[in-house]
DNA sequence: CGCACCCTTGAAATTACTCAAGTTCAGTGG
DNA sequence: CCACTGAACTTGAGTAATTTCAAGGGTGCG
């Protein structure tokens, strides 16, 4: 907790006209005039695993656009139970909803080393009033989010936990079965799968030991896709 | 699945600018000028309890504002395990991903009978390059969406089923606990809740024995908001 | 009346949770 | 260099919750 702000890096103010991952970000379809709308900075940050991006309590400020890396978004119940919502990649954005309310919703935590461009409300707010070509990237990011909540709960939260995890290890493998993967500690699994820590661990536990992943490092895995998607159906 | 276009009915197109429900709808800030833009019919329909809005085969066209009603949106898994991922209420819009691709994501099932206003697509894209004033209540609706689809997951897929439902008929009690709600389908509540039928109606009866709801007739409770609040935290 | 459909209930089997003890491992300080 | 510590992970055993499978109501409708 304490560490949180502390950790965050500031490696300057983003020229976004020359971004290079531009094609991937909100601003892809801006053109040159545009981008003179821009009248407060966007900085680029970079945060460690473990710190805070932004969380629900206080108002938020700012959206960000994720570079690389990876990012958590926590929710949660009166009780102190926290559940992960949503998994952020390059190219999503997060804390959309400042644009209507102005608190988020939810606690973004760095999953590994992370780099964003933090925008300003402001910024998008006079772009999205002055040009129309942000809507269409906007919308998209919206839909994505929701597109990915409601697969989430339904791959995520549904059925056993041995479906679950195979479910979870076959989108993070994704369309390249053979790099490597990085498992998460077991509290994240579990708070991803809706399933207590111990039986995230045991769970992982026996997919090594039934060959549906392969540990070739310590939290690094191989995924037997096939095999994950038998035990994603059934169970 | 028969019935479900047929039972559609045509109530006449729609006056929107003499909505009488228009504040709460996306149109709301639309001005005089704004509505010559719309070149295309909007048509009122209303559907009985059961019928299919529109599923995730085919094409989507258009979207829906719930005029009233309650409406169910289903996903399906591969094995053929189904999750109700939201519901939709009087002011909120169905099937806004049209607007980014072309498919629906979703089966739109209506739970009551409903009343709806058909917006073709191009309705949509066309207010929305022409007119800043649809941005802001789109946007409100995806974050509605979103936040809705968000809650679902923490609230409706955490803990345990006493829980669960708890929390769900709390949701349902809304601002207003002393109103009298309907309940659903056995079946309905499982696949809300991610447990089976037998589970959702041992539970309901449950309840009611220790009081948390009193079945005023057949499916419609009164809840007993404060020891349901109880359950949902402990448990 | 009899059939369909939905809901309920029971009992056994399975799954997941809880609580507790042990393990590993990296970092710290003697 | 090595013991010590804390954090994360693993594992076991008992318990609780949920699912599964099966049978038995109730109700509406042809």
């Amino acid at each position: 907790m304490r560490r949180s702000q502390i950790d965050a890096a500031w490696k300057g103010t983003a020229e976004c006209r020359n971004c290079g991952i531009r094609d991937l970000v909100l601003f892809a379809d801006l053109t040159e005039p545009d981008f003179s709308l821009i009248h407060l900075p966007i900085d680029e940050m970079t945060f460690p695993p473990g710190a805070t991006l932004y969380d629900a309590e206080g108002d938020g400020h700012s959206v960000f656009t994720i570079r690389s890396g990876l990012v958590k978004l926590v929710q949660y119940l009166p009780d102190g139970t926290q559940r992960i919502v949503r998994l952020l990649r390059p190219g999503a954005v997060a804390g959309l909803e400042v644009l209507v309310g102005t608190t988020h919703q939810h606690t973004a935590v760095a999953l590994q080393e992370v780099a964003v461009c933090r925008i300003p409300r402001d910024v998008i707010e006079r772009l999205s009033r002055e040009t129309p070509r942000l809507h269409r990237q906007l919308m998209q990011r919206w839909h994505q989010a929701l597109q990915q909540a409601d697969d989430w709960l339904t791959e995520l939260s549904t059925g056993s936990a041995r479906a679950r995890l195979a479910r979870l290890l076959i989108q993070l493998a994704g369309d390249a079965p053979d790099r490597p993967v990085r498992l998460f500690s077991r509290e994240d699994l579990g708070a991803m799968l809706g399933i207590t820590m111990e039986t995230a661990s045991r769970t992982v536990a026996e997919f090594k030991r039934q060959g549906l992943v392969r540990e070739i490092a310590p939290n690094v895995a191989l995924c037997n896709v096939p095999e994950l998607r038998e035990a994603s159906g059934i169970d």
